[in-house]
RNA sequence: GCCGGGGUGGGGUAGGCGGUUAUCCUUCGGGACUGUGGAUCCCGCGACUCGGGUUCAAAUCUCGGCCCCGGCCCCA
């Protein structure tokens, strides 16, 4: 019988999963400094809660199963709709504005590819019921921080607007489904797509090429007036507009001043309403998009009252790519207890214990190898100390410590031991 | 789903135009260096995805299944 890792999936070993809680700790205390706190949801939930998110046609990208009772469960294969659901379950008359951050895995079933897992991580944010472009200033600003404080270069942080996009289609009275679906073609950046589809819609010459021009349009702060010049008389576009600059103006008070503007990122989502945003590494090719995030409103969707969200996720893995960090010989513990007789087992037990009681990492010789043997282990584990327990030295009311890295060696009394190898650990 | 590549000792690989003892490195176990290692040497454990076919003979050719990886579609 043969029994192996899913497809899709993967084992994390030591090293990795030692760099893979580093960035979570830094992550972890970057967003409390911002004032947000962990929540966790349910690993499944009701299928419903995709479905009506995102549409029937995920059922089939979606590991879901009929438990025991008869209920249509999903293993969640995000964290957005998790998170808005446990707002309306559970927070939903609490004062707002509200911050809460969660990291935890989702399953899809999709084809794997490069970088592409049927089990992956996120790490986001959500403010809800603050919507402003200070607090969406914010947002951004804790997402860029946090990169800069896990020491990542070479990323870039693109900001568009939707209600500018949206601003131009709603005065040509194109219904909502259709908006919707030309969101979706902006998002992919098929421009002959969006022609033909916007042919297709018969949207106004005028109007097919200012979105042409705007979707185009990338830069710098000051292309928002360029962007400003070529929507005229596009009212509600322009309030849109006003609303960009505003939160331009604060990202500079935010120490944020190192991003894009581009009109091009729409998110193909029908739920984000205003602000969207994405960070690449361009470097990374295909998989270059580490975060996403922008202002939405979901809970409406699912039955609760109006509020409105902004947030975003990392994909952990990305970010984990993105990094690149080494996976270095690691130290599988502090000291390496060695009893060079059996008649010392007992003390090298006591030993060991008492040093795990002091909080250093010590494991035990236990496969009765020679010392020779025994010393070439600890080398193995990157073991900084190896504690020898001889007749001779017990005798005498010592014990012998050896320095791996420096391979020197001392008897040292007895009693001292611990508090002497806990100050050098 | 379509296209491409692959599946060889615990890990990584060579072999692949058929030849009958399957290569190399590493891990692991034992031994030699006489209570002390990171080197070296010796011995050992351990393998060709499953099934069928062709053949005197198949890891090597062929048919089918299963599994994995990459690209495309899709990507909440």
């Amino acid at each position: 019988m043969d029994i192996s890792r899913p497809r899709g999936t993967r084992d994390f070993l030591f090293a990795e999963m030692r760099n893979r809680k580093e960035v979570e700790g830094v992550l972890r205390r970057t967003f409390e400094t911002y004032g947000y706190h962990e929540i966790k949801t349910p690993i499944f939930e009701e299928l419903k809660l995709f479905t009506v998110k995102s549409g029937e046609e995920v059922v089939n990208q979606i590991y879901h199963f009929t438990d025991k009772g008869g209920r249509e469960l999903a293993l969640r294969p995000e964290l957005t709709a998790p998170v808005a659901r446990l707002y309306m379950n559970e927070m939903q008359k609490k004062p707002k504005p509200i911050k809460m951050y969660y990291f935890g895995s989702c399953f899809r079933y999709e084809r794997p590819q490069a970088g592409r897992f049927r089990q992956f991580w996120q790490f986001g944010c959500e403010l809800i019921g603050g919507r402003s472009p200070l607090a969406e200033a914010e947002v951004i600003s804790l997402a860029s921080e946090s990169l800069h404080e896990l020491g990542l270069d070479g990323f870039e942080v693109h900001i568009g607007h939707l209600g500018i996009l949206r601003g131009i289609l709603g005065r040509e009275e194109i219904p909502s489904e259709l908006q919707d679906r030309i969101m979706g073609v902006i998002d992919k950046g098929d421009v002959e797509e969006l022609e033909a589809l916007l042919g297709e819609v018969e949207v106004s010459g005028e109007s097919r090429e200012l979105l042409m021009k705007l979707i185009g349009t990338q830069g710098g702060p000051e292309v928002l007036d360029d962007v400003e010049e070529y929507l005229g008389g596009y009212s509600e576009s322009l309030e849109a507009l006003e609303e960009f600059r505003e939160l331009v103006e604060t990202l500079h008070y935010f120490g944020v001043d190192d991003y894009h503007v581009n009109l091009g990122i729409a998110r193909g989502l029908d739920y984000y309403t205003g602000i969207v945003f994405e960070i690449y590494v361009p470097e990374l090719g295909a998989q270059k998009q580490i975060c996403g995030g922008g202002t939405y409103n979901l809970v409406e969707t699912f039955g609760g009252e109006r509020v409105e969200s902004t947030g975003f996720a990392f994909g952990f893995d990305r970010l984990m790519n993105a990094l690149g960090m080494d996976e270095e010989n690691m130290r599988m513990v502090d000291v390496f207890v060695i009893p060079i007789q059996d008649s010392t087992v007992p003390e090298a037990i006591r030993i060991t214990q008492e040093l795990r009681a002091a909080g250093v990492s010590a494991d035990l010789e236990v496969s009765g190898r020679k010392l020779r043997k025994a010393l070439s282990h600890a080398d193995n584990l990157g073991a900084r100390f190896a504690v020898l327990t001889g007749e001779r030295e017990i005798q005498d009311g010592k014990v012998t410590v050896k320095d791996m890295e420096r391979n020197s060696q001392e008897t040292l009394p007895r009693d001292e031991m611990v508090d002497k190898i806990k100050g050098r650990c």
